[in-house]
DNA sequence: GGGCGCTGTCATCTG
DNA sequence: CTCAGATGACAGCGC
């Protein structure tokens, strides 16, 4: 049973390995909850079970869990999903990456011998090759499954390569990590030490480190060159090595390293309060444009180039793959920043806390607690002293929507031909045909799926009639007018079929249809308006989010931006002494030292080192043969 | 009394 | 063409 275990867990891993290779974003968040595929989600983009505005990314989110989905199908997989990520919201640091990570770190190796043996991961020299490929095979394991975990700042902090003893205590505690790992495991516990992982990370990352390292092409390989050129180069070495280690000290001052996972990221709502759970969720897709989930190849490399990719630690899951140099360019410029500045976007934050705690609260609010047509979310505090609540304001302050008169209290005995007339529409029937609701609240009622439903609709709306009759709304009176057992509610959002056979059947005027099609008209757009409106709420939110987002950005890539031109002010300096060495033991044909004031070494991308006059004249080539090529240089 | 926010409603567009 | 939803604009109301 043991081995089959093992046998299916190395399956799923290769599989999800494959996929994340091919570009399949495998969300093992959804795998584990156990109801939809995890292929369901790869797309990410907006199912076609909801609407086409964002309203689905209410349903990740507190206040989304009530957003009606058309197909209410999906009602159990979002209701379980919500769930999930309240209970993860409930405090834990560790979420399924962490706990991701640990079992894949477990249950993959396995020799016949526990999964994971420590003993793989020890320091013992003889097995260094076999822990690094442990190591690569686990590095790859969680960028290639966007598991990158981004390394974070003590991950990265000064650490450009990694020795030997060093990488042996990082694997010592991993095993002893591993051990207690181990043990919870066979304890049946998910639950797994940050603390470890964050070793299985830090040392999958300064093996990473090691490795690009060790891969990184000599400058000048294969040249044949004399001792003070050899001597010289391997200056060169040590500039290569010099600058990611500037770099390295450099992030190390990065206060706020931004790491978080990418692939899972769905997994980071919460449903905190906002200033815990925006940042979380806004930064995200922004750094998802960053995030190339492929590249592992060793990026090219010159001389005078190395830097290092942990300067792009901001994006995500490649924040362990190389950037090119060219994308050293890439810096935003200041322009831009300055840009977003004009934007003035930052009154966004001025946004009242109450407000949106009204928002949140409004989306707790039942559909039917009051309205001015018996259909609003929020309680509307005009009704009371509304003036169309006296029982003779049919008319008053509609506008053009009706156009009817007294005529339609008339109609009060009609009450036993309508309930005839729709016999054939059950509540069942408005289950099974409403699936075009998208209002934010109206699941609480609608979620209620007793047969009852209308009764217990009707039975509230009596209710809160008999309570306070000054609450009942214009339109819900209307309709009680015209003697119909249905409230307004129900005739908003009764199938169009059955709505039409209502106007058909009932031997209505022109005035009273024209009256219930504008109760239904304006009852749906009275929800479409306050969906807007949330809509409209939320996209600020959300792009406040991103401006949150975007500043930490900034002044990250700013500081980055400082050190890395201090870096390379310390690199030019050095290479400018290391010039002038090499060039006081370089002769000319007539044994004059050259003067280093009047020349300077290039060292071209093919390999070449060349010296040339500090003026516009005839450069020379120094091919690595032993016999310098010297060329006299007509001094100016 | 004016400003502001909330809400409902209408008109219009889109799918 | 009809229907439903989305959204800008406007007005009423309360604070």
């Amino acid at each position: 049973m043991h081995h089959m275990k093992k046998y299916f867990t190395e399956g799923l891993i290769q599989f999800t390995i494959l996929l994340s290779l091919i570009g399949v974003r495998v969300d093992v968040d959804t795998y584990f909850s156990g109801y939809f595929s995890p292929l369901i989600e790869t797309d990410g983009g907006p199912s076609s079970a909801f609407i086409q505005t964002p309203f689905h990314h209410y349903r990740d989110t507190a206040a989304g869990h009530q957003v009606h989905p058309k197909c209410p199908e999906l009602d159990y997989f979002f209701t379980s999903r919500r769930l999930l990520n309240e209970v993860r919201a409930l405090g834990s640091p560790a979420r399924f990456p962490t706990r991701v990570s640990a079992w894949l770190v477990h249950l993959v190796p396995d020799d016949g011998s526990d999964v994971s043996e420590p003993h793989d991961l020890s320091g013992d020299p003889d097995d260094e090759d076999v822990n690094t490929e442990n190591h690569r095979e686990e590095s790859d394991h969680r960028t290639g499954e966007g598991f990158g975990r981004s390394v974070s700042q003590d991950c990265t902090v000064s650490r450009p390569c990694c020795a030997a003893g060093e990488l042996s205590k990082e694997e010592t505690l991993l095993k002893q990590e591993n051990e207690e790992e181990d043990e919870k495991d066979e304890r049946g516990q998910e639950e797994t030490s940050p603390a470890s992982l964050n070793q299985l990370t830090q040392s999958s990352a300064l093996e990473q480190e090691d490795l690009l390292g060790s891969t990184l092409p000599p400058p000048l390989s294969g040249l044949e060159l004399p001792p003070q050129w050899q001597d010289f180069l391997s200056e060169f070495d040590d500039f290569d090595s010099m600058v990611p280690q500037r770099m390295s000290d450099l992030e190390a001052d990065l206060p706020n390293p931004i790491s978080y996972d990418v692939s899972l990221q769905d997994a980071m709502v919460t449903r905190g309060d906002s200033a815990n759970c925006r940042p979380a969720s806004s930064r995200a897709p922004l750094f998802r444009l960053e995030s190339t989930n492929s590249s592992h190849s060793v990026p090219p490399q010159t001389s005078a180039g190395a830097i290092p990719s942990s300067l792009f630690c901001l994006s995500g899951n490649s924040s362990r793959n190389e950037t090119s140099p060219t994308q050293m360019g890439g810096f935003l410029d200041e322009a831009v920043f300055e840009h977003i500045n004009m934007l003035d976007l930052g009154n966004l934050g001025t946004i009242d806390p109450q407000m949106l705690d009204g928002i949140q609260s409004e989306m707790d609010t039942p559909w039917l607690e009051d309205s001015d047509s018996g259909l609003s979310l929020e309680s509307s505090s005009r009704s009371a002293a509304s003036p169309s609540t006296s029982s003779d304001s049919f008319c008053e302050d509609e506008g053009g929507a009706t156009g009817y008169s007294s005529e339609v209290e008339s109609l009060s005995s009609k009450g036993g031909a309508c309930a005839a007339a729709y016999r054939d529409w059950s509540p069942v029937n408005l289950l099974d045909n409403i699936w075009h609701d998208h209002t934010y609240s109206a699941p609480q009622a609608q979620n209620s799926t007793s047969p009852s439903w209308i009764t217990t609709i009707k039975q509230e709306v009596m209710s809160e009639d008999e309570s306070e009759p000054e609450e009942i709304s214009r339109d819900e009176r209307r309709v009680q007018a015209l003697g119909l057992q249905f409230s307004a509610f129900q005739i908003v959002n009764m199938p169009v079929e059955n709505f039409l056979e209502l106007l058909d059947r009932q031997n209505l005027s022109g005035s009273e249809v024209t009256l219930l099609r504008d109760v239904r008209r304006r009852g749906k757009n009275k929800l479409a308006a306050q969906n807007c409106r949330k809509r409209k709420l939320d996209a600020i939110m959300g792009l406040q989010g991103e401006v949150d987002g975007l500043a930490v950005q900034r002044d990250a890539l700013l500081r980055q931006r400082a050190h890395t031109a201090k870096a390379l002010s310390a690199a030019a300096e050095h290479f400018e002494a290391l010039s002038r060495t090499v060039l006081s033991h370089i002769r000319d044909e007539y044994g004059h030292p050259l003067n280093p004031e009047n020349y300077t070494l290039h060292c071209s991308a093919n390999g070449r080192v060349m010296v040339q006059p500090r003026t516009n004249t005839t450069s020379r080539t120094m091919t690595g043969s032993k016999t310098v090529k010297r060329k006299k240089v007509k001094k100016p």
